[in-house]
DNA sequence: TTGATTGCAAAGCATTTGCATGCTA
DNA sequence: TAGCATGCAAATGCTTTGCAATCAA
């Protein structure tokens, strides 16, 4: 109510949400006003959220859904192949969009947090080489290179330590001490 | 008590405990019988150990040593250098040597839980050859690349689906659905 | 002696589950 | 109407913290 949200690009979402209800429908689920606002929000965000991230974004727009709700939401999706889990090495799991949206990885600010997605087929290659030398049968994997952002590398040119709160914090950072 | 695990290789684990040693005078802590023994232990044992792996084996060798204690000194450990945090996307977060054990990635067997370290030249290059085209500084990164490994190859080769538990599970992995 | 260390129990997080009520199909 | 979905509260799994007793320096 407070905030509304332009929703000025309904032709590419709809695709996606006829994913959702085919899978629903297959998998004899059913469709409710809650996983379908969900949805909506998930895909109006293109960032990597995590399910309390979603969920308070979806509060604005419904204060009665619950934590669990989004959650279990965040799963279908993920069943659903719209979703893709991520993990950044902090607690939490976060989820970004999978659908037209191919196997990447990520570059991580360790100080602001934000994340650039990059492909590159030279390392899928390089990636392939190794895991027949060493006779792996490989399903997937996760690459992340962490450190600071073009943005975040000027303010840091002076001064070592910020008294900014980083957005990741993960304890096997190399310790600055 | 019951298994009495040789400790042959005095000479190399002298080294660590030095480094131990002398990083618990420099911060001003004190070195204990528990300390000695959770990195005894943990020096014996060339492998990927979470908190609560290395709490059962030192169990074994003084059952009044705290899960909590092993936890603080694993920590304690990593700021001394010697061991590092690594986490292959289940929950837990394992420990691995550091000391004379350089950077390296690991391929993962969603089976057996098997790890192969290992390390690329080129992947190291492609790495930062990608980070600067972004004008990144990079700080570290993590490599995990997962699949089945030659023996679990061998026991898939006809069912698809195997009754035994994976080690490692997480949800991340692609749906076989 | 003094302050760090220990181990227990309790607290924290993120996530999952049990269950009675509510709502799609 | 039948059975899935929801939301709350409670439970879970891993890890951290508070605290009184203990121990190294």
């Amino acid at each position: 109510m407070e905030e509304q949200v332009a929703t000025n690009q309904h032709e590419p979402m709809a695709e996606e949400q006829e994913i959702f209800h085919r899978h629903i429908q297959r998998a004899g689920l059913k469709r409710t006003a809650q996983r379908d606002l969900i949805l909506d929000v998930f895909l109006r965000t293109e960032e990597h959220l995590s399910s309390e991230d979603l969920y308070r974004l979806v509060q604005k727009e419904d204060p009665d859904i619950g934590q669990t709700t989004v959650y279990r939401t965040l799963k279908l999706l993920t069943d659903a192949g719209l979703a893709r889990e991520v993990r950044f090495g902090d607690g939490r799991t976060r989820y970004e969009h999978n659908y037209k949206h191919p196997h990447h990885d990520h570059l991580i600010c360790t100080e602001c947090g934000k994340t650039i997605e990059f492909f590159s087929a030279d390392m899928e290659a390089l990636q392939d080489q190794i895991a027949a030398q060493y006779k792996f049968e490989l399903t997937h994997h996760t690459m992340r290179m962490f450190g600071y952002c073009s943005e975040c590398r000027k303010g840091r040119a002076h001064h070592e330590e910020t008294a900014a709160e980083p957005r990741i914090r993960f304890a096997s950072a190399p310790s600055t001490s």
